[in-house]
DNA sequence: GGTCATTTTTAGACAAGTCTAAATATTTTT
DNA sequence: AAAAATATTTAGACTTGTCTAAAAATGACC
């Protein structure tokens, strides 16, 4: 129906939306989608023509309810994949974005409505992130940042907000996963880092860069 | 690496080499790709600049082993996705090509070694089609056609020749799929119709043209 | 309110893949 | 061996998505 192309640029106005910004410019788009303001403009026309979003010269662009629609259903199958390939192939988190966008635009309603009932209607993706469920609905995200907590909380991780190769592989290489128990020692004042208990054996210290892109939330909740 | 297109047609390529034909023509090529001859022109110079295949104007073409290479690579991905939307996802075997047709292009080495290996090194797609071993080797089919037997022969089904939804819906209606036994009770020599035994129990007359796309083996053997 | 910097759009070009119509090569028929 | 039929290629055009460079609109500053 709409193409890879297409649905890249709803997907990414989308996330955008999702970010806070209420009206999408063109150079903020362009640098969103690695690519140049003029290709932006061209394909903001073409998604106005086709009722996928608001476009008004010089201002920015919206989307609509039917180009929200489309933009949701990438995002959950862009998790629903990231899930299965986590879940099920033994990926690391940080394998997996790259093929999920590739797979997050294989057309079948039957696809992903079987693929979401096989990994068991899972709420979170491998970083955390909240996956929309069939009717369009995207759970509020009940976790909040590492760096927003206190001395002695006793916490479980369950995502990340920066979703980098990089800084993924950065937390596995100190042992640190979706699941893993955190107990705050001590909050630096200083720098901001924080000196923690990881899994009840392992004392480390992670700055407040790290921290504050770690989600976690209280040991007693279950997600 | 290569486009979607550059995979359709040097596997609609293989597939006409496997058919048993040396040298590709043009129109045969079209035919195959549905599409005109004039774009298959075009996309045979782009293929044979490229090394994937041998191009000779007016006579066909032919693929080189980086043609086969990548070619075979597409087809063992479709087998594999095949059986993974049958065997894990629960799809009907009339319902699995067109999405295995998206699903063959995901570019990740990876991903398909870990299908593989989550699958169990299936030998087989749904529908009896040896799948291509990562070396690039595909094993000769083991079965032969049901027009091919004889009064009294213990039967399983193991495949199909023709691959449409139709066919296979139909089968389906009367309970004929991989794993079926058949003994055959009767050849009728007016109109190469059968009469067998289905699963012991049913007993019914396939036409000669639905016999001869049913891949069978003899009951004791183990593919 | 006018100038300047920034943002956005337009104009024109290009690559990939397709098509129709016309030209050319090959094969078959006489 | 020439004519007719068939197969293949070429020429020119179109679509999608991209780019650079130039033009136009917007917003900030004085
Ligand atoms: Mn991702
Ligand atoms: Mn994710
Ligand atoms: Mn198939
Ligand atoms: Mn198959």
């Amino acid at each position: 129906m709409y193409s890879f192309t297409e649905e890249n640029y709803l997907k990414t106005i989308l996330k955008l939306h999702l970010g806070g910004t209420q009206v999408i410019s063109t150079n903020v788009l362009a640098e969103s989608m690695q690519t140049k303001a003029s290709s932006v403009t061209d394909m903001i026309k073409k998604l106005a023509g086709k009722k996928l979003l608001k476009y008004e010269p010089y201002r920015g662009c919206i989307l609509t309810n039917l180009g929200k629609s489309v933009a949701v259903s990438t995002l959950r199958k862009h998790r629903l994949w990231e899930t299965f390939l986590v879940n099920t192939l033994s990926f690391s988190w940080d394998e997996v974005h790259e093929i999920a966008e590739q797979l997050e635009h294989i057309q079948s309603d039957k696809l992903i409505r079987q693929l979401d009932a096989f990994l068991g209607f899972p709420k979170h993706d491998p970083h955390g992130d909240p996956i929309p469920q069939l009717d369009g609905k995207i759970a509020a995200s009940p976790f909040f940042t590492l760096d927003q907590t206190k001395p002695q909380n006793q916490l479980v991780v369950c995502g990340v907000l920066n979703h980098t190769p990089d800084f993924l592989k950065y937390l596995s290489k100190y042992g640190i996963e979706i699941g893993s128990k955190l107990s705050i020692l001590q909050i630096n004042a200083f720098d901001r880092s924080i000196d923690l208990l990881l899994n009840e054996k392992q004392q480390l210290n992670l700055s407040n860069e790290v921290v504050k892109n770690i989600l976690v939330q209280f040991t007693h909740q279950v997600a």
